[in-house]
RNA sequence: GGUCCCUUCGUCUAACGGUUAGGACACUUGGUUUUCAUCCAAGAAAUAGGAGUUCGAUUCUCCUAGGGACUACCA
């Protein structure tokens, strides 16, 4: 039997959880999910300066709300916590030090001064400043001062790292699973630090120890990680350990120009970026949940940026996408984003969804307009029913709930004004033909939409009427413009008192 | 600048050496709805360029061009 399929999410809490790492936390749970194997996320918060109170909380509520929620977490079946690298910070620097030990790393002394100077005066030269073999004996290390003085400097107080001392001459052929082989030269490659002067050690440190310590069996990460691709599998070969199998997502791009997606295009062009909304001093980010997207909406959509199943099929559900997911089907390109057809995925839902859970989410909405009857809170099962039949009329012209009010406010109030480029259907002999109309309307005993179409069109034919003389100026006076749905189901849910009342006040107006 | 990755319709993608290069979104045009939207049908739309390998390249190799990522004591 193979080893346990322990695949990991591992954002830093500097900020609301990006789309990007939406879709890296969701393949890695479809990839688990689909392998039965554990989907674990960790907090790398290895970098005190950038952390953003509740932005952990937000990760986990994302998450949560998107259904693809961690089997292992702060907090949850913490088999291998803790599972926040600040917490773990006391076990790094063994690590670290089992690598000076090993001659896989060096104590360096350099100040952020002195090295930003190297490369600043490399840069005027037009050439680029790199921290590796062909350098780390001229500047100031362990490796060309004695172990004394070394100890001797670094129990005096003084500020050091650690970096990693990269092997020479060496091609690495490393194995990606959706790229296949890349390779890197070491000498191309700068010593990275592993251990920072503040006692944190830097990503790359607490990544490779904690993915080690945690089982993991698969790196599934965005593809801005490929560079450091060689560093992490060196430092595997280094402590001794097998590496997991490593898999680069490809990115996700803005829709418009170029570049990857960012913060802030998303309010800029219309849609949001962050699964949630995110508040901050500047301003709020809109969120997908709160802007009326459903969570199976976001999974779908992105799930199909960079992967398909090689069928025609664009709709499933996160079931399906379990049961199909394959990272070897996972694209190479980066993928631009494109609002257009989020927005029609979203559509998609909307017709899935019950009548009466549109209804349910539509009744705040009608109440905040003022017909507090449709509020939940009171609820009116009558008013409810009425309500589930205009959702039932209007939801396939929609693509959001918050779209419901607009495409059916003439349910509730009668038209205030009268479309300008309707109005020219309003003719001369109009008036009259809309009397006659009032006066067949209000003989009618049972006023259901088809015994009212059947018994008005008898009246039309039978007096040689044309349709399009009545039917015009009779959607006009309900609705006030040539929109809507079947003008008979608007006359029968509005009733006749309120039907007759409309056409008399446009009589009036018009 | 250096390193690495990528390149099929406007966009997301299918075609794992042999297809009239398929689908979806968007777009256009018809039909349905005497309205609008939906829906249905149709249409336009792509293998970045150049060499090679091969009987045959979207598919394999190389070069060029373009795009992207990385290049911090950030992740």
């Amino acid at each position: 039997m193979s080893k346990q399929v322990r695949v990991r999410f591992a954002p830093s809490p500097t900020g609301p959880l990006h789309i990007g790492g939406v879709r890296t936390a969701l393949f890695n749970y479809l990839f688990a999910k689909k392998n039965n194997g554990v989907f674990f996320l960790r907090i790398e918060d290895t970098d005190q300066n950038r952390f953003v109170p509740g932005a952990e909380e937000y990760i986990m509520e994302s998450l949560e709300w998107l259904g693809i929620a961690p089997d292992e977490t702060i907090g949850k079946n913490e088999k291998f916590g803790p599972y926040k690298q600040s917490e773990r910070k006391h076990l790094y620097l063994k690590y670290a030090d089992d690598l000076i030990n090993s001659g896989n790393a060096y104590y360096a002394f350099d100040t952020a001064e002195a090295l930003d100077l190297h490369r600043k005066q490399h840069e005027e030269q037009g050439k680029t400043f790199i921290y590796n073999w062909h350098n780390r004996e001229k500047l100031d290390t362990s490796l060309v001062i004695s172990a004394e003085e070394t100890a001797k400097r670094i129990a005096a107080g003084e500020e050091y790292v650690i970096r990693f001392k990269t092997p020479v001459d060496e091609t690495l052929q490393l194995q990606d699973i959706i790229r296949g082989e890349v390779k890197f030269e070491t000498n191309l490659l700068d010593d990275k630090v592993l251990f920072k002067s503040d006692g944190m050690p830097t990503y790359h440190l607490a990544n490779i120890v904690d993915d080690h310590l945690m089982e993991t069996s698969h790196v599934i990460r965005g593809e801005e990680w490929l560079p450091s691709m060689p560093l992490h599998v060196l430092l595997y070969r280094a402590f001794g350990w097998e590496a997991p199998q490593f898999a680069h997502l490809p990115l996700i791009l803005k829709p418009v120009g170029n570049g990857k997606l960012s913060k802030r295009d998303g309010d800029k062009l219309g849609f949001p970026v962050f699964p949630l909304e995110w508040k901050t001093e500047d301003g709020i980010s809109s969120g997908y949940r709160e802007k009326g997207f459903f969570p199976e909406t976001v999974i779908n959509f992105l799930a199909l940026l960079g992967w398909n199943d090689g069928t025609e099929q664009e709709i499933f559900t996160l079931e399906e996408l379990v049961d199909k997911f394959d990272l070897n089907r996972v694209h190479k390109a980066g993928a631009k984003f494109d609002p257009e057809k989020n927005k029609w995925f979203n559509h998609q839902y909307l017709m899935k969804q019950s009548d009466s859970d549109l209804a349910e989410d539509f009744a705040p909405i009608v109440a905040e307009k003022g017909f507090s009857s449709f509020d939940c809170a009171q609820g009116d099962t009558l008013e409810m029913t009425k309500l589930e039949k205009i959702v039932s009329l209007i939801k396939e012209r929609a693509n959001f709930v918050s779209e419901f009010w607009d495409l059916s406010d003439f349910f509730f109030v009668a038209p205030t004004s009268y479309d300008e480029k309707a109005r020219k259907n309003w003719k001369e002999e109009t008036p009259a033909l809309m009397q006659e109309l009032i006066s067949v309307l209000s003989e009618i005993a049972d006023f259901t939409s088809v015994n009212i179409e059947t018994i008005v069109k008898d009246w039309m034919t039978k007096n040689e009427i044309g349709m399009g003389k009545v039917m015009q100026p009779f959607r006009l006076s309900l609705v006030g413009a040539l929109k809507g749905p079947h003008l008979f189901d608007i006359v029968e849910l509005i009733g006749k008192e309120e039907t007759i009342k409309r056409i008399e006040t446009a009589i009036a107006t018009l």
